[in-house]
DNA sequence: TTGCTTATATAGAAATAATCGATAGATCTG
DNA sequence: CAGATCTATCGATTATTTCTATATAAGCAA
């Protein structure tokens, strides 16, 4: 079942003739002949009676015919589509972000990105930076948007936007430990902590590098997956902890949690764009990178 | 787009892997990669990215396999529809009668035959002996049920069945000319004929020579194309004609019309299943050849 | 890091298939 | 019946497919 062999059939088909199937694919008429006969003994059924000089289809010619013309248009399908893809922007979008950039910096993103292209579908994953560079790395997303940096040979790491973390704990836990300098209360007080992986533990994990700690010196009282549950567990009580500030906002505004003041070193993290080099990125995914580069906009302070 | 390299594009995207797609249509590596790369270069588009070993579709890929699936589907549905069709009495058939036929004859044997073979469609077009036996060798129509004979290299003409035809007239027609002898009235009436091309003008002719006579040397008053119409004119006393006995017994046993004894030249015509030689009868048609020749009742007199 | 293994890409040779021109045989046309 | 036109067949030529061998790159384990 070739396709020049259908091709063949399907003129001859069309023209009645084998002679004129040949001059319609600029093919001689015995390529044609052989042609069909092919596809004869490949099936093992006549596909036309050959009465005199004129050519009529038998049954299993007709339905072949039929089935043929769905072949044909398939190709054609396939080929319009794929053109149409080169140069406009559609398709779904399998994106990833970790915690903070997918609750606090993509939802607007995406909303403006889906106003200028909205023949794009963004399928978000959620997970923390870790996880979603795995799944770039793996190729199970096209882009991700994480708070951290992972040395993995072929991602490409863009740079977007800055973050300031804060380190807050409730109110009554603060009281009681207030009396304390910086650095003895955080070597004091139990922390509530994320998971290996997060890109808030690593950014938290090299600030307290440089002011000569590390988490292993700390009282870990509880470790998260989420920035949420995070947020839950420092209102409770349950400790201090390093967050980003547009988590607890509002909670530090009306005075539930205390930003406990650190001094001049701030802490900040980098945000970026994460996607594998060698892949072929669609013009949606560029779109969408560059609409990320131009519009993340930074968090209120 | 060749069938051959369309499969092996599939095989890759099912298997994710270019040796492995090799292994499964027992194609070296080296082979695999060309057809995808010829595919690649003939749709000018990436299929694949390969990422260091691992290889994954790109938009054009996934767009493509799709498209591959339908074509792979319509070439199966094809092998199999042919297949069915070899063994099983199915399909339309298209079939054509001579007038007598066609009222007389096919209507219950079609009745019968639908019985046996439900799956069979018959489709029966209407005419004139000469037209049928031209729409059968013109690949118009698969098999013919005529009135007469013609001679046409590549058809079979195989008898069915024998039929009587009647002299009539109409009773005031007939009063006017009982005197006269058979052969002077035969010279003398108007008389109401068949066209050329008709079988019951044929089997009329043959009789007339029999007796001495032809169609010239009588007075053809009116020539129809139809045995209904030919009726109607005779029961109007236009003029005697030759016709199927079945086409006037009402008429005759009512009295409204005379069949004028003709002696002992019984005028008998014969009627045949006419095919082209040379064309493939599907077992629908092979069937209802049996059928008509097994089945086909005398009309009773 | 350094091999070891496993991928895909490439090049050249061998096998297979497509195509053609010439021609035979059949059939329609005038 | 002769000439034109059609399909089938044959042998030769040209393209394509496919292979083996090898290069190149990437992951993996020590």
């Amino acid at each position: 079942m070739d396709t020049r062999k259908i091709e063949a059939f399907t003129k001859v088909f069309e023209h009645n003739s084998f002679s004129k199937a040949g001059r319609a694919l600029f093919l001689s008429q015995p390529t044609i002949s052989a042609h069909v006969a092919a596809l004869e003994e490949e099936l093992g059924v006549q596909l036309f009676d050959r009465i005199g000089r004129t050519v009529v289809p038998t049954k299993a010619g007709e339905i072949l015919y039929h089935h043929a013309k769905n072949i044909f248009e398939s190709s054609e399908l396939a080929i319009s589509e794929i053109r149409k893809l080169e140069n406009r922007v559609v398709g779904k979008l399998d994106i990833g972000a970790s915690t903070i950039p997918a609750n606090y910096l993509l939802p607007k993103a995406m909303a403006e990105f889906y106003m200028k292209y909205p023949e794009v579908t963004l399928d978000l994953s959620i997970g923390d930076t870790e996880e979603i560079v795995t799944m770039v790395k793996g190729n199970f997303l096209m882009l991700g948007l994480v708070g951290g940096l992972v040395t993995s040979q072929g991602l490409i790491f863009l740079p977007v936007l800055k973050d300031s973390l804060v380190l807050v704990m409730a109110h009554d836990l603060y009281q009681k430990y207030a009396y304390l300098s910086l650095h003895d209360l955080m070597l004091t007080v139990p922390w509530v902590v994320r998971e290996e992986g997060s890109g808030t533990r690593q950014a938290a994990g090299t600030w307290l590098n440089k002011v000569g700690l590390s988490f292993s010196g700390l009282r870990e009282a509880i470790i998260v997956r989420n920035a949420g549950v995070l947020l839950e567990c420092v209102r409770l009580g349950m400790g201090a902890a390093i967050t980003s500030y547009v988590t607890v906002r509002s909670e530090i505004k009306d005075g539930s949690l205390v930003s406990v003041d650190i001094g001049h070193n701030s802490i900040e993290r980098q945000f970026y764009i994460v996607y594998n080099k060698k892949r072929t990125l669609l013009p949606a995914a560029q779109k969408l990178i560059k609409h990320l580069q131009h519009n993340l906009t930074p968090i209120k302070i």
